[in-house]
DNA sequence: GCTTGCGTCTGACGTTACGTCAGGCTGCAG
DNA sequence: CTGCAGCCTGACGTAACGTCAGACGCAAGC
């Protein structure tokens, strides 16, 4: 049985000796023995210890629960297994979509040389909505909406997102009336009609919508941009549409 | 122009207000103005920039570094754009290895219920040398390998390991020998046709490999296992092998 | 036997990006 | 005017080590 200074341990597994040090301070891998002068001596036993803690560590666990994991005397590896499987396979995904946001941010770029901050920004929110468009309503459904969009010419696109706008500065401009004008109904309709260019849009999911630009706070601010009470005006005109239309 | 107090801001760009605080001090993200009695307050520019910010946060640039791109008056976006891009691509690459890894070793969990925390090991410490082997020979060369090992049995696999094994031994037993004596180097001669079954092994490889196994502390360590001095042996039988066979 | 020099020890403070109080103002509603 | 939520600053805590500092261990060379 061969045994190890702690030098040796830290190049076979391509560690720092601080980081033995650390490990053994907090007891996660405390060496085989000590040296007569009091160095630590590690042997095989511990090699294969700390390559599975690496291994934990490259999944980004923390070191307590390393620590936790390896002391269970009978825990379930391949429930653990598993576990990291889907945070890894969430992890990836989430990484693609930044990737396919930057990719797409740099067409962008090349395409007209200049951009905005503020394109930029919409590009990241957009991204990030989209994330949790999908963990609230699907992947499918947001996939399906987004090759909508992918068929679209960007022109197309650019007068999709105007016409949002156009809709968000009419009922700022109602912010006076209260959400059953005629006015003001008028504007919900066009929102619902904008919403179904996007994908299928059923009333159940248009109130969801309505409650959505409220309660999250960055719609609340877009809306509000036109006017300050237009997400609320938005919601309210939303809720009245709907009632009106499930039950006429 | 609207404003935001620090918690509508932090709402909005869903970080906490501390962070906020965080970055002000820091000089990352400071407010507007303040309002008369010392209250932080926003407006949509500082919107834009946190949420560059938060962009380059996601991508794990320390604050530091998004501090200093975003300072520079005319730092190159899309130059800047494309890095974020590569280092993605790494990122992605490097989790999917991982998630091959992850599905290989379940399977191997499922099939047979046991498994040793040395076979974890192995599983571990091949991914991470296949991550290196790519990195030195190229994506390509390791995706062939590993295909060839694919279309092998795991009995096959398993007979491949072991005869890796009894070649370590051999030179392992040969330790009093000089590199050049007839038994060494018929153990060499073995152990190239061994290497040739994980894929074309031209004997400049041959010799990059002997090196690796000396140079590389897991490599030495595995070798010496089976006595200290193997490793050296080892690089020294194939260095001879090759300038015997290149020079005949 | 003594110096040289590297390896190792412990202890302690530094780092990053905040979290989490604590104690004291501010601002607005009732 | 009196709560009470929101905000302020200052300070300490966290994770996983990095980075000295000062002292000891150990093998080699003179």
């Amino acid at each position: 049985m061969s045994t190890y200074s702690i030098s040796q341990l830290a190049a076979l597994a391509g560690v720092s000796v601080r980081t033995l040090h650390h490990y053994d301070a907090i007891g996660l891998l405390q060496p085989a023995g000590r040296s007569s002068g009091g160095y630590r001596l590690y042997n095989e036993h511990q090699v294969l210890q700390l390559q599975q803690i690496l291994m934990f560590r490259e999944l980004e666990y923390p070191l307590a629960q390393i620590q936790q994991i390896m002391q269970t005397p009978d825990y379930d590896l391949i429930h653990c297994l598993r576990q990291q499987q889907q945070l890894l396979a969430g992890r990836i995904a989430h990484l693609q979509r930044l990737q396919s946001m930057l990719d797409f941010t740099i067409q962008q770029q090349e395409s007209s040389a200049m951009t905005t901050s503020s394109q930029l920004f919409n590009q990241f929110s957009q991204a990030t909505l989209r994330e949790e468009a999908a963990q609230r309503w699907g992947e499918a459904e947001v996939r399906q909406s987004e090759q909508k969009m992918a068929q679209l010419s960007s022109e197309q696109q650019q007068k999709l997102a105007a016409e949002g706008e156009q809709i968000a500065r009419g009922f700022a401009q109602c912010l006076h009336l209260p959400a059953d004008a005629a006015e003001v109904q008028l504007w919900a309709v066009r929102q619902h009609q904008w919403l179904q260019q996007y994908g299928p849009c059923p009333l159940q999911r248009l109130v969801m919508l309505g409650d959505l630009y409220v309660s999250d706070a960055r719609f609340q601010a877009y809306y509000d941009r036109f006017g300050a009470g237009t997400a609320v005006l938005l919601r309210d005109a939303l809720h009245w549409y709907v009632a009106s239309q499930s039950a006429p």
